[in-house]
DNA sequence: GTCCCGAGGT
DNA sequence: ACCTCGGGAC
């Protein structure tokens, strides 16, 4: 599929934007395990320059895992809110507690047990292993799938992550994958800047339905008044208040807070809500 | 409207 | 194979 020739062009030229329009993050000049897991599962679909003033304040209130493995949720959420899928926040917490008790709060260099912890999917568990430990083995997210879509499928279609897959381990320069992924990721980037996203000619790839009106807005609208200190689940205060002081309506309010609860951060007793600690 | 260094549940 | 999950920049 992909020779050797091909695969060392690719590289070089992959290598050789990176010297010359290679980005730099916070994320990028830390080998620790710990810092380098929270960045991944803040970079979890969402953009790094949204990512990177959370990351730096975060590791500076939470800077290992048993700093964070203590916190209460409502302290929780208030620092990862605006980063959105807030259930990261509460899976990120409870993997500290994992690594605090079982692995002296350092991530696994191991793929299972990466996978093991809440939160850790196909991708997070090889990028942190790459990023963290230097070990080499193929993966995919956006930005890659662009690179490749565009310089090894041509014209094709709804390609499957498979077939990526392939080509990933094809081109992966096992002595520096941590270089190799980020110039990869940067490479990726800077094309979607060029050309009409290569992306969103893999299978993975689907539209979203609109915020507007949504339920993940109304989600997020409870967990910001929960936060706000208005006193909901307190002196009889529940979620015909929450609902009346949000303007919105009751059965929306209800419908999202259901959702946050089989989430699990909140709990519902009656009509009041509160974080689910 | 489109995008985001995906994961988990059904 | 499908769905849901946030929120802001552009």
């Amino acid at each position: 599929m992909v020779s050797r020739e091909d695969a060392f062009a690719f590289r070089a030229a992959v290598l050789d934007l990176y010297e010359r329009e290679g980005r730099d993050f916070p994320w990028r000049r830390t080998a620790d395990p710990w810092a380098v897991f929270v960045s991944e599962i803040m970079l979890q679909q969402t953009q790094t320059a949204r990512v990177e003033p959370k990351y730096l304040a975060w590791m500076e209130r939470f800077p290992d895992a048993e700093a964070l493995a203590c916190v209460d949720l409502a302290t929780l959420y208030d620092a990862w809110r605006g980063l959105g899928y807030n259930s990261r926040a509460l899976r990120l917490r409870e993997s500290a507690r994992i690594c605090a008790e079982l692995y002296g709060g350092i991530p696994p260099r191991d793929e299972r047990l990466l996978l093991e912890l809440p939160g850790v999917g196909r991708y997070t568990a090889r990028a942190v292993l790459a990023f963290a430990y230097g070990v080499p083995s193929p993966f995919l997210e956006t930005n890659i799938r662009a690179a490749l879509i565009f310089h090894f499928f041509r014209g094709a279609d709804k390609v499957p992550d498979r077939d990526l897959e392939t080509v990933a381990a094809a081109v992966l320069d096992r002595d520096d994958p941590r270089t190799w992924y980020y110039a990869l990721m940067d490479y990726g980037a800077w094309l979607k800047r060029r050309e009409p996203n290569p992306s969103r000619r893999a299978s993975a790839y689907s539209t979203q339905k609109r915020f507007e009106g949504s339920l993940r807005q109304a989600r997020g609208a409870v967990l910001r008044a929960l936060s706000a200190g208005a006193g909901y689940g307190t002196r009889g205060r529940g979620l015909a208040d929450m609902a009346a002081e949000l303007g919105m309506e009751y059965g929306r309010v209800k419908d999202a807070a259901e959702g946050l609860r089989r989430d699990g951060l909140v709990r519902i007793e009656g009509d009041t809500v509160r974080f689910s600690d």
